[in-house]
DNA sequence: GTCATCGCCTAATGGTGTTAGGCATATGAT
DNA sequence: ATCATATGCCTAACACCATTAGGCGATGAC
């Protein structure tokens, strides 16, 4: 019986899957070796070490969040976009744990360069096309938005909220809510300001 | 020549200097006996492994962090208050950046009974006093504010400003300016909802 | 002085990332 | 068809890490 070949993409899978079902931390050259049923030296003729593999997980995570965000805020405006783009972030989240953590290491060049991240800024960008924002506002409304989700996203992971009431998932909505009024009353930009 | 003596502070302590100078992730109980001049078993007298000494940081940047935020928001209210509050978390974040990283960790049990977690709550409900927020939505708002800052600071600690511009300073501003307008122009909770 | 406790030590084990070099099979040229 | 080559995974080895078991000397009580 022939295993299944070992190519860069199949690798960053099993590790990515790897990472949603017993934590990111766990993600270990030899763990991904196993799962694969090969030797951990092998994975070096295609990955050049255990961070660029990590950074791997991370362009993967972000192309899958693009894709979902994408069909999420399809037809949508105003209020509505902004909360299918959230609610696409956190079921991601839930659903893809490990993937979302390699989310929240430094991004390398690659990530930061990559079509994932460029896409989600672009739809995050869109959302804001129904509200009375200056074009010049634009980059900071995209930066609050994904500030606000991503840190409620990630202390809700940390177990932050679960030592008080109410529970988390009330307060989602409530902080959505939050976002939407903050850019229906942003606030004009000082005078005299360069970009 | 008598070294000074091994106390659990003391480690912890060390744990933290090393991860503010080269990183969290190099934080190793080899690394840290090193530095306190000993071998790495002699720790485990004092602190049960290396999950407890991470989480010993974590507790140790939540007490200085609220004592930070504690004297910036004092004597301040409103906007003043929470812009105080937002540059104490930020100043903390990058002249401590290892502490920092500490508290982006899933809590343990400690971290999140912790003194310093509960008043960092306490200051940020304090400075919501100075808007116009029926106390039912504090909780909501407080985990508003948390969210945004911390997701603010990730995002800008992973470099995810650093490909685009303006530069990240400029977003702090403005985006400090849109969670006060959104604490002002907080939306009326749904009716009939239970905490 | 004796003895017990305490704090740090050495020794050892199993796991990890990574490099160097071997071997067999698939690939291409003639 | 045969042979050379290259490719892909292998074993062996090294250094580093966390953790446990057990030793040993100094310190304090009596």
């Amino acid at each position: 019986m022939k295993a299944a070949p070992l190519t860069v993409a199949s690798i960053v899978e099993a590790a990515a899957d790897l990472a949603d079902t017993t934590g990111f931390d766990s993600v270990t050259l030899s763990a991904v070796a196993r799962r694969l049923g090969v030797r951990s030296p092998s994975l070096y003729s295609h990955v050049k070490d255990r961070d660029a593999l990590l950074e791997g997980v991370t362009v993967l995570a972000l192309t899958e969040l693009a894709s979902r965000v994408s069909v999420a805020v399809a037809g949508r405006a105003g209020r509505s976009a902004l909360e299918a783009l959230a609610d696409a972030h956190r079921d991601y989240a839930r659903e893809s744990p490990g993937r979302w953590e390699a989310l929240q290491r430094p991004a390398g060049e690659e990530a930061a360069r990559s079509a994932g991240a460029r896409d989600i800024v672009a739809l995050t960008a869109a959302v804001l096309r129904g509200y009375p924002l200056p074009e010049s506002e634009h980059v900071h409304a995209v930066r609050f938005i994904g500030s606000t989700i991503n840190g409620y996203l990630s202390i809700e992971r940390n177990g932050g909220f679960s030592h008080s009431l109410p529970s988390a998932a009330v307060s989602w909505h409530r902080i959505i809510g939050a976002l939407d009024a903050a850019l229906r009353a942003w606030p004009a930009p000082p005078e005299g300001e360069q970009p």
